[in-house]
DNA sequence: ATGGGCATGTAAGGAGTTACATGATTCA
DNA sequence: TGAATCATGTAACTCCTTACATGCCCAT
């Protein structure tokens, strides 16, 4: 299981950026980065890191300072670092996505006007909450100069955008069912 | 296989929709319309089919016209609208959708920075055509002025937004990396 | 001494996709 | 008559998530 997928070139991108790490702190970089439009589970990275060693891609390293405790810690093999960088530079496959919201209003028909109008109100807080989130990563990103924080920013900026014009679909969708729940009275 | 998550609901409520269907015919449809956020294989649909209709939350119906042609034609029970109207009202989950360009953009400088600057080309021509495809809906559909034509067009609008802000954070985007290209000789 | 964070791993299952297999009908 | 479309169905497989199991280390 888990074998082949994205997982293991997220997996490789990211021990490239960070020079070494367990399978522990990979999540929990991922978390503090990519979590907006990527994240792995433990279920998958403990395996997928096993079988990355087993094709060499990965190596373990040792931790000579603190000794016992059951860490490994990985880095990248120059046969890895190659593997990354075919995948890199290959056209990403377009993505579907499913909506669940957008389902649902698609269905709004089939429901008092109400509930759509909730569904949209609940998903306009969720993007204010998000919205600010980025807005301050984005603050404490700006400080550093570094090329890798460019990179971040861009994706960083992606969110920033699409939320924003989420937001704005929504007050609309939202002024569009009061018209439709006038004209139903 | 295929037996609970959401597809059967976006069956469900396609057939409440069509009224009565093929599962041949379920699949056009919602090519033709729920396609940007929602599709279906058959290898889900004819199972879940199946399944909704030992739960009787569909049933058979007898198509007199054309007779023999092996085709099921389904349309909801009340148990099944009643499960409809139930999923619903209920709150969408929170999407976490993976994007493989975002994951590689963010690993944008472990690679030339053309590699980033084609990829983002790329995607920008896939949104103009995404985007006339969604505009020229909209036309269409903006002629009718059903209830449901209502809902369809919200859920368009969102994508003619979203597109147009991603394609805006594209045009964004390559300007920086073009900036990053230039400090980097 | 105990709760929380560090750390790894596995088993079971969910949710679907792809590819294949099959055959009727329609229309040019 | 032969290609395109209509139509259904299944088997194998992919890929990942959830939940569980385990145990150390550290600070209060």
């Amino acid at each position: 299981m888990a074998k082949s997928g994205k997982s293991r070139f997220a997996i490789l991108g990211m021990l490239a950026l960070l020079k070494k790490s367990t399978g522990y702190d990979l999540k929990k970089h991922m978390e503090a980065s990519t979590h907006y439009f990527w994240k792995e589970s433990f279920g998958s990275i403990y395996p997928i890191l096993e079988d990355l060693e087993k094709q060499q891609l990965i190596v373990k390293v040792d931790e000579p300072s603190r000794n016992d405790r059951q860490r490994n810690t990985y880095k990248l093999t120059s046969k890895g670092r190659e593997a990354l960088e075919h995948w890199l530079v290959q056209t990403p496959e377009p993505l579907h996505n499913r909506n669940e919201l957008l389902l649902k209003l698609f269905f709004g028909g089939l429901s008092p006007v109400e509930v759509s109008t909730e569904h949209l109100e609940n998903y306009q807080k969720e993007l204010e909450v998000k919205l600010s989130t980025y807005q301050k990563i984005k603050r404490e990103l700006s400080k550093d100069n570094s090329l890798e924080s460019s990179y971040y920013l861009i994706t960083l900026d992606h969110g920033i955008r699409l939320t924003k014009a989420s937001r704005e679909w929504c007050a609309n969708a939202i002024k569009t069912l009061k018209a439709i729940d006038i004209e139903g009275e």
